[in-house]
DNA sequence: CGGCGTTAGTAACGCGCGTAACCTCAATCA
DNA sequence: TGATTGAGGTTACGCGCGTTACTAACGCCG
């Protein structure tokens, strides 16, 4: 073992496997006394003084409790589960450290299982079966389902066996709560911030136009418009692939499609890489942002929002808040509380940065 | 409780707490027997028809072996813990994954704390060290910490009671064996490359000189020089924030002080971001790349490196391999095989896009 | 026929802990 | 004075499982 060549060890000895019974000897009580001191049981009467001898003994044994014993005596592990596509995922990390936070301040463990598959929504689950047959055999007491992009999901049928919430994603045939971003008021949030800059002629460059984000940030946009008395003219609305190039394409042919007043003078772009992608067509043209066109996006990818020249102005995804609230709502089921509502939407904030 | 409202049940009617007691009445045996089939034991005689009434049993109930009391019992978690940063890090979550995978393969589960401090070289390591502690009540067998960027860090002494592995970062002060990328090498071999395709004249956007990702990549951009007879020239070598702003400007610098033969044909900037800056300072000048200019970065963020325009040529940091290989190693210190080496070097393969 | 080896199991203990039930003793009260 | 109460603990059981004895039945050999 390399334990034996790690020589130091704290002042407060602390050698494998001491356990409540070494500390109650060492204080001269019974198992019990310290079990209650540890836990805190308001209802058990120990003397201030034995009280003392034992915390003692316990910092001078170097106790640790035993997590999964504790599970094992008390029924209640304690620990949540999550499942989730690591891989891909520049986003599922903010979920994952949301929840993560919020599971801390709970005193709760969140375990992380990967369900590496894009395409979830097929039947093959046979990965995301087994991490949540994982999950389940360590006992946690809920369950959460995070997806890298806004959509419908199958869950894997033993996810009833337990309180389950999903985030970023919805049931796609079932009754599971479920925490999704509000596309339709981050759409109408992003083109209300264009129309407060005056501009009234916005050009969208839009994303697969039936997945859901698409098609909740083009209806926001949409009342936005209709607020200020405008429509969405059809012909400004420009479809691409959700990349870097489909912002450049797409960008490229709605500038070169009108010539002066009919020109756009904001291009608002469903998601941050296309706006990359906008950005480089349009420095092309000899144009200036946010001089010449205002450019917005969506998603808020900190790598490419904050690093473009000039930043750029985008509505974030609330990932964070979405696994804190996923947390928080997986502990009011497990409380046995009544869940607030099928599903949660939760608010993109407008960051402002510099291309509007 | 929720569940009673999950009305669907699977034809194995599953309900809460099928132990193995359950399964042994189920099928007529001793809990002994049930255990000895599901743990596979050799040297135990089980006849071949009540094994295959034990397995049916297990089938009918929906039993799930519980982790928790298994790790009691044997005295084996079976888990790994990983603490990091999981804020800031784009990078991070590479390294988990690596880790993850590979635990999953060994059949181990890999706990993931949050350990939120930038600057985790100081002595306030209070969360780090009750992220530490948090790990080693589950008993954890191992303990591994990643860092965001390739540095020297203190571990909380508590981490001695277990063998440890540091990942994309070292021990400052003591022996703790290490998984670092291998810098020298990955900046060779960017050097290499532009020399392969004929540059002799090679700017260097440089990080803090200080950081060892620095120091190792420009010892390597040296050493390829010095392999083609050619020094690095100092004067070539500028400094900025690590940032694109920083990039941007650095590039800048080094492009405005030469002119013709003299300005430097190839840019080797010692981040992708640096690189992304110097794209926009390169553009600005109505210089191409890689026609005028040829461009190598270093890290391989994605989200920056496959979408600029042209997709830009860097050399990725392994961090995925690393977490790997941080669990391997981990595993073969648990199983008490010496150490392979203090410190282990990854290689930093090149990525050939198109800015060189 | 008695002893022995083998096959096919079972009984019982303990892992570290939570917890209900019980016990002891001094103080209080009618 | 005997009964009652509460403080301050303790004894004992069980959580679900791994594991080490141990046992019972059977075939085989001399």
């Amino acid at each position: 073992m390399a334990k034996s060549t790690t020589p130091q060890q704290s002042a407060a000895v602390r050698q494998r496997g001491v356990t409540m019974n070494d500390v109650a000897k060492h204080a001269g009580v019974s198992r019990t006394a310290v079990s209650f001191v540890l836990s805190n049981r308001e209802n058990a009467s120990i003397s201030e003084e034995t009280r003392t001898r034992i915390n003692e003994a316990v910092q001078e044994l170097g106790y640790r409790p035993n997590a999964g014993a504790r599970a094992l005596a008390s029924q209640r592990s304690g620990w949540y589960g999550i499942v989730t596509e690591i891989v891909t995922a520049p986003f599922a990390v903010d979920i994952i450290k949301g929840a993560q936070d919020q599971a801390w301040l709970d005193r709760r463990f969140l375990l992380i299982a990967p369900s590496d598959q894009a395409d979830a929504v097929g039947p093959n689950q046979g990965l995301e079966d087994a991490a949540t047959e994982k999950l389940l055999e360590q006992r946690v007491e809920g369950l959460l389902y995070a997806a890298t992009f806004h959509r419908g999901v199958h869950v894997p049928e033993s996810a009833n066996e337990v309180p389950t919430v999903l985030i970023n994603c919805f049931d796609a045939d079932g009754k599971l709560p479920s925490i999704v971003p509000d596309e339709r008021a981050g759409g109408r949030v992003a083109v209300e911030r264009l129309l407060k800059a005056g501009h009234t002629r916005i050009g969208v460059i839009n994303l697969d136009p039936v997945i859901p984000a698409a098609v909740g940030r083009l209806e926001g946009a949409r009342e936005a418009l209709a607020a200020a008395g405008l429509d969405l003219d059809p012909e400004l609305v420009v479809s691409g692939y959700a990349t870097a190039d489909g912002g450049y394409e797409a960008a490229g042919r709605i500038l070169d499609r009108y010539q002066g007043e009919r020109r756009p003078t904001a291009l608002f772009c469903l998601n941050d890489r296309m706006a990359m992608g906008a950005y480089d067509a349009i420095k092309e043209r000899g144009l200036t942002i946010p001089g010449d066109i205002a450019v917005i996006g969506f998603d808020n990818q900190e790598l490419i929002a904050a690093y473009l020249r000039p930043k750029l102005t985008t509505v974030a995804l609330p990932f964070e808040k979405m696994g804190a609230l996923g947390v928080q709502t997986l502990a009011a089921l497990t409380a046995g509380q009544p869940i607030i509502a099928d599903q949660q939407l939760v608010d993109c904030p407008l960051l402002e940065r510099s291309s509007v």
